[in-house]
DNA sequence: GTTCCGATTTTCT
DNA sequence: GAAAATCGGAACA
């Protein structure tokens, strides 16, 4: 089922991702996200994915009022790295989408690792299996992204290449955001032991007290 | 097995 | 100053 050749692949150039997001994040879901980070090789097959709208969207970047540092990129050209810091602990990996001038993007949340596991189990600190990237945060660590990614374009750090879609799609709302999980903009294998949760069955959206 | 809570920094109000 | 597209460890059943 692994057959995934690096050397009869072919890159997704930016044509693929200039289409509204929410095609790109369904027919994200099969293909193969490769690192070439810190001079290895590593990745894999991307499993679960969610779109992220434009100022139409109450869970996105790109809600808020007109353009700011942070979702800057979202504007920009198709097929770029969309890179952001959360939670004090986590880097979101995103891929642009839309031409340019439209906010768009589409967030990885897990990955079935294919490539360099060795080097991506060292960087999540000796995690194994589904554990390197069942979460969009494990999947920037297991990858080696930070901050510095942020706006560059696929190709040369990261790189998308074409294969076969997934056989079955399914989709749900969107994980743990505040406002705007109703859309079904989460894109995932149904029964893949890869995505993020989904095992346990879903834990109900927590508030942080503020009172 | 499930549920709860703290970490820690970037960005925006 | 507060919230955030989360994770992992601790506590409890």
């Amino acid at each position: 089922m692994n057959t995934f050749d690096l050397k009869t692949a072919s890159p997704l150039g930016p044509g693929f991702f200039a289409r509204p997001t929410e095609i790109v994040a369904r027919e994200l879901v099969g293909k193969v996200l490769v690192s070439r980070l810190d001079g290895a090789l590593s990745g894999g097959k991307i499993v679960e994915t969610e779109a992220y709208l434009d100022a139409h969207d109450p869970g996105s970047h790109a809600s808020t009022k007109g353009v700011t540092a942070r979702n800057r990129v979202m504007y920009g050209p198709p097929g770029c790295l969309y890179v952001y810091f959360t939670y004090g602990n986590h880097h979101m990996l995103n891929l642009v989408t839309e031409s340019e001038g439209t906010a768009g993007a589409v967030l990885i949340r897990a990955l079935e690792p294919l490539l360099g596991v060795a080097v991506m189990e060292t960087r999540r600190r000796g995690r194994r299996g589904v554990e390197i990237a069942n979460g969009p945060g494990k999947v920037a660590e297991a990858l080696g992204v930070d901050l510095r990614q942020n706006g560059e374009s696929l190709g040369s750090s990261l790189t998308v290449y074409d294969a076969p879609p997934a056989r079955l799609v399914a989709r749900s709302g969107r994980v743990g955001l505040s406002s705007g999980h109703d859309l079904p903009l989460r894109f995932y294998v149904p029964g893949s032991d890869y995505v993020s949760r989904g095992r346990t069955g879903p834990k109900p959206p927590r508030r942080r007290n503020t009172a």
